[in-house]
DNA sequence: GCCGTTTTCGGCCCGACTGTTTTCAGTCG
C-alpha cells in the first residue's frame, strides 16, 4: 500500500470516530498521524511490517497495530463497523460549511437521512427546521452550498506562482502609497506553498481607511466583496480570493505570524508556549505570571519571546520544525543567491523560446557562472525533434562560444527521452560528446509502479546519463505524478552517481528545499569529475527528510 | 490517540463568527 492510501484510511476512520461524537482529541490524532504518512518519506508499509511506525511522529502503539490489521486484511475492523453506523454519504455532510460532525449526526438520527440528494431535498422542503438549532437560514445556507459542490466541483486552488504574481501587483502599489508603512504578503503564499488557495496581504499604515480604499481600486481587483475601517476582502479577476488587513504597528509580527500560519505550525507554536506559561494569539503573547501581553512589532520577537530560534516561513508546516528551533537544529535554506547556474534549458532548436546567445545572456545576467543547453532530442516530435546532425552543430556552436566567454561556461547537453524498456534515444557516441545529458521519461506514463522503476533505474545504469529529469512528471494542478517508486530510484543514485533533477518549472518538488549539508551545486560543474561526495538531490519537501539528509543519512545512502 | 526540561496520566491553541438562542453551542481558520 502506498503511503496516500494508508493516510486515507486513517482519515477516514478519524472522520467516523468525529461523526461517532469521540473526543476532538482522538479525531485530531487521526488526521495528524494521516498527514505524518502522507509527509513521509519512506515507505510506511514497510516501517508497519517492521514495526517500526512508531518511529513516525503522531504514530504510536494503537496506530502501529491498526495498521498492521490494515496490511493484513485490506481493512481496519474498526472502520468496517463504523462505516454501517453512518451509512451512505454521511461523511461526507461534514465538507458542506457550516456542518459538523453533531449537526451530520442529529441529521442523521432525527430524519434518517443518509445521501446529499436527500440532504439538499429535506433542507429544499424546509423539514430540517425541526431539529432544534437549526433554522431556515441552515436550511438556505445547506441548499446553496450543495448546488455549489454540483455546480462547481471542488474549490479551486492556484499555482504559487500565479499568487506570487498577484501578490505583488498587490503590495508593490500599495507600498507606494503615501499612508503605507508596511506591506507584506502572509499566509501559504509566504510559506511557498505550491499551491494556494487565497491570498492575505497584511499592511501597516498611518491612515487605515486610505489605504483600505486604495487596496479596493487596485486594477488586479475585480470586486471588493465586504470593506470595513481596517481592511477588506477582494477578489482578482481570475477568481483569487484576496484578504487585506490594516494592523497596529506594535503587534505587526504577531498578525504576520498569525496569518502565515500553517495552522499546524501555529498549534504546535501555541502548544510549546502554553508549556512555558504563555498563550499566543494574533494580538500578542500573554505572560500566565506577569498577566502583561507583550505586543510583537515583528516575527522575530514572537519567536524569541518563545525561546525559539527563528523559523522561516517555507518551514511552518507542523512537521516538526518547533522541536528543532528548540534544538537549534533549524535547515538553513538555500536562495536564490545560493544558484550559480542552471542545468536544464531548451532553445529555439527544440521547444524554447529563445536562441542559444539570448538564453546565454540571460543566464550571465543573473549572476550565474554555468548553463547547460539541453534541448530534446531525436524523438522527441511535435517537429521539434533534434537529429544528431543538428546536435553537432550544436556542439560546436558550443564551443565556439565558450572560446570567447569569461568566467561562463556553456556546457553542451541534451534531454533524451528514456523509452519504454530504459534506453536513450542518441546513440552512445553522439552522447559522448555532450557534457551533461539530462534523461526523462516523456511517454507511457501510466505503465505502473514497477515497470516505471525498472525503466528509470535502467536509464540510470547507463553511464553517459547524468541525470533524471523531472523524476516524478508531475504537474501541478494538471497531472498527477507517474507512479514509480521514489525510495528505490534515489537508492539507485548513490549507487550510480546518477542525479536527481529538482524542477522547479513543472514542481516535482517544493521550490525551497535544500539545506546546507546536503552539498551544494558545485561551484563550477566545469570540474565535475569526480563529482563532490553528497552530491544527491534527494526529494525533501519536508523536515524529516530534511532532517536526514541533514545528518547525512540520505547523503550516504 | 499521542506524548512528556512540570506529567507514563491527564493534559492536549486561540479567537471570531454564525445562527440560533434568549446566553451559547457548534463551526471555522
Amino acid at each position: 500500500m502506498r503511503n496516500a492510501e494508508i493516510a486515507a484510511a486513517l482519515d477516514e476512520l478519524g472522520d467516523l470516530y468525529e461523526l461517532d461524537g469521540a473526543v476532538v482529541y482522538r479525531v485530531v490524532a487521526y488526521r495528524q498521524a494521516a498527514q505524518s504518512v502522507r509527509d513521509s518519506p519512506r515507505s510506511v508499509e514497510q516501517l508497519v511490517r517492521d514495526g517500526r511506525a512508531t518511529e513516525l511522529p503522531n504514530v504510536g502503539k494503537t496506530l502501529q497495530e491498526k495498521l498492521s490489521v490494515l496490511l493484513e486484511t485490506g481493512e481496519i475492523p474498526q472502520t468496517v463497523k463504523l462505516r454501517e453506523k453512518f451509512p451512505g454519504e454521511l461523511v461526507r455532510f461534514m465538507t458542506i460549511p457550516g456542518l459538523g460532525p453533531k449537526t451530520a449526526r442529529k441529521i442523521h438520527e432525527e430524519l434518517g437521512l443518509t445521501t446529499l440528494a436527500e440532504l439538499r431535498e429535506a433542507a429544499a422542503g424546509e423539514r430540517l427546521r425541526s431539529i432544534s438549532g437549526l433554522g431556515p437560514k441552515a436550511e438556505q445556507n445547506i441548499v446553496a452550498a450543495l448546488d455549489r459542490m454540483n455546480d462547481e466541483g471542488p474549490r479551486e486552488r492556484f499555482l504559487l506562482s500565479a499568487v506570487l504574481a498577484i501578490g505583488e501587483q498587490i503590495a508593490e502599489p500599495l507600498r507606494a502609497h503615501p499612508a503605507a508603512h508596511r506591506v507584506e504578503i502572509a499566509g501559504s503564499a509566504r510559506r511557498m506553498a505550491d499551491t494556494c488557495k487565497d491570498l492575505d496581504v497584511i499592511a501597516t499604515a498611518d491612515d487605515a481607511t486610505a489605504l483600505t480604499a486604495a487596496f479596493g481600486e487596485l486594477e488586479v481587483i475585480a470586486e471588493v466583496r465586504s470593506s470595513g475601517e481596517a481592511g477588506a476582502r477582494g477578489v482578482t479577476h481570475n477568481g483569487l480570493a484576496v484578504d487585506f488587513r490594516v494592523v497596529e504597528p506594535d503587534q505587526f509580527g504577531n498578525v504576520l505570524q498569525h496569518l502565515t500560519g500553517s495552522a499546524r505550525h501555529n498549534v504546535d507554536l501555541r502548544e510549546h508556549a502554553v508549556r512555558r506559561g504563555l498563550h499566543v494569539s494574533e494580538y500578542g503573547v500573554e505572560d500566565d505570571e506577569s498577566g502583561a501581553t507583550h505586543r510583537c512589532a515583528t516575527e522575530h520577537e514572537v519567536y524569541e519571546l518563545l525561546g525559539l530560534d527563528y523559523v522561516e516561513p517555507e518551514l511552518r508546516e507542523g512537521r516538526g520544525e518547533i522541536r528543532a528551533a528548540i534544538e537549534h537544529r533549524l535547515p538553513e535554506l538555500v536562495t536564490i543567491d545560493d544558484l550559480r547556474g542552471d542545468l536544464h534549458c531548451h532553445t529555439t532548436l527544440s521547444d524554447g523560446r529563445s536562441t542559444l546567445e539570448q538564453m546565454v545572456e540571460a543566464a550571465r545576467e543573473r549572476g550565474y557562472s554555468y548553463l547547460a543547453v539541453t534541448d530534446h532530442s531525436s524523438s522527441f516530435g511535435f517537429g521539434e525533434d533534434v537529429q544528431p546532425a543538428d546536435l553537432e552543430r550544436r556542439i560546436e556552436e558550443v564551443a565556439a562560444l565558450n572560446e570567447k566567454l569569461k568566467g561562463f561556461r556553456v556546457l553542451a547537453g541534451s534531454e533524451v527521452n528514456i523509452g519504454t524498456d530504459g534506453s536513450v534515444d542518441y546513440d552512445a557516441g553522439v552522447l559522448k560528446r555532450l557534457d551533461w545529458v539530462v534523461a526523462s521519461v516523456h511517454s507511457s506514463f501510466r505503465m505502473g509502479r514497477d515497470r516505471m522503476t525498472k525503466r528509470v533505474m535502467t536509464a540510470m545504469e547507463n553511464p553517459l546519463v547524468d541525470v533524471i529529469g523531472h523524476p516524478t512528471g508531475r504537474k501541478l494542478l494538471r497531472r498527477a505524478p507517474y507512479d514509480l517508486d521514489i525510495e528505490q530510484i534515489v537508492a539507485k543514485a548513490s549507487d550510480t552517481g546518477t542525479m536527481i533533477e529538482i524542477d522547479g518549472h513543472r514542481v516535482d518538488h517544493r521550490p525551497v528545499i535544500i539545506l546546507t549539508g546536503t552539498g551544494r551545486l558545485a561551484d563550477d560543474l566545469a570540474r565535475q569529475s569526480p563529482r563532490p561526495a553528497g552530491m544527491i538531490f534527494v526529494e525533501v519537501g519536508d523536515l524529516v527528510a530534511l532532517g536526514a539528509a541533514a545528518s547525512g543519512a540520505l547523503a550516504t545512502r
